[in-house]
DNA sequence: TACCAGGCCCCTA
DNA sequence: TAGGGGCATGGT
């Protein structure tokens, strides 16, 4: 990824492995808004970053760029993965459509709380009942509101999570926090995945895909494949006809991307969003 | 106005 | 161990 930084901007010099749309449009990423042609928006953890789409280069403007390179996880080269990615047929068709993913390097905790929240629920809530979290329980900053810390996320009660419209999801969200208060990325690291999953699957409200998601986005595990209600579809119409429970189909999914299993998954979920922006006669594509 | 959403919990058998 | 009903709430 060729990137450089110069003062509190990152220009962005590859589009075809950076796509702002792509990579805030697949539901990865909550807090983010299209502000203008071609100008996005994201507010993760204390920070927010302006990315404005100039020729042929993004600049990516921000109170800490450092931060943020990490975020966009612009270090790794995804031209590789793309190239062993394409030889499935049906990931080759998603990842032509959303060139320029990448997979966020998000913080753990609001990775969790953001994923517990979207257990059965559609995104456009997702992100509404995050923005009134951040909006209550965050800090303003320069014209928008922080993640809320650790120690206020543990002060908020079932109320509290129910005024914001979490739902059910408010009877687990006190107690999941509790206990995502006692880990962070460290306590992960020396575990195999299937170790790490188990420990997430522990906490209340978190079950295996949601799991997974935490495990992708906020753990940086690559050997997971989030299985949700389309991927469910998709595994049917391109991979299997045997009828399976979805912990099953993730396994199998696992079996055959391995390590590149997140990236595959990512590209589907994205190829699946952007054609149902379309309209859904052409969902059959899928 | 029904049905659906990046599913999980809990009760059966 | 697996199968299935119930679940808050806003979008479509």
């Amino acid at each position: 990824m060729k990137y450089s930084i110069s003062g509190n901007k990152i220009i962005v010099s590859q589009p075809d492995d950076f796509n702002p749309q792509h990579i805030l449009d697949c539901g990865q990423v909550f807090r983010f808004s299209k502000i203008g042609e071609d100008v996005f928006e994201v507010r993760v953890g204390d920070y927010q970053a302006t990315i404005t789409k100039i020729k042929d280069t993004y600049e990516i403007l921000s109170g800490n760029p450092q931060f943020f390179v990490k975020y966009f996880d612009l270090d790794t080269d995804y031209s590789k993965i793309k190239r062993k990615l394409r030889k499935h047929g049906i990931v080759s068709v998603a990842i032509t459509a959303g060139t320029g993913l990448r997979i966020l390097n998000a913080p753990f905790l609001e990775t969790a709380v953001s994923f517990i929240i979207s257990a059965n629920n559609n995104i456009k809530r997702i992100q509404l009942i995050l923005n009134r979290l951040c909006e209550k329980a965050g800090q303003e900053k320069g014209g928008f509101f922080t993640f809320p810390t650790l120690e206020k996320l543990l002060q908020l009660d079932q109320e509290f999570w129910k005024r914001i419209g979490a739902g059910y999801r408010a009877n687990y969200l006190p107690g999941a926090i509790q206990e995502l208060a006692k880990l962070d990325k460290d306590s992960f690291k020396d575990l195999t995945t299937k170790e790490a999953r188990n420990k997430l699957i522990a906490l209340p409200g978190i079950g295996p895909k949601v799991a997974d998601c935490i495990l992708l986005f906020g753990l940086q595990r690559f050997d997971v494949f989030p299985v949700d209600v389309w991927i469910e579809k998709l595994y049917y119409k391109h991979f299997g006809k045997e009828v399976l429970p979805r912990t099953k189909i993730a396994e199998k999914l696992v079996e055959i991307f391995g390590d590149l299993s997140g990236y595959a998954q990512q590209y589907l979920f994205n190829y699946r969003q952007a054609l149902s922006n379309y309209g859904d006669n052409l969902m059959d594509l899928l």
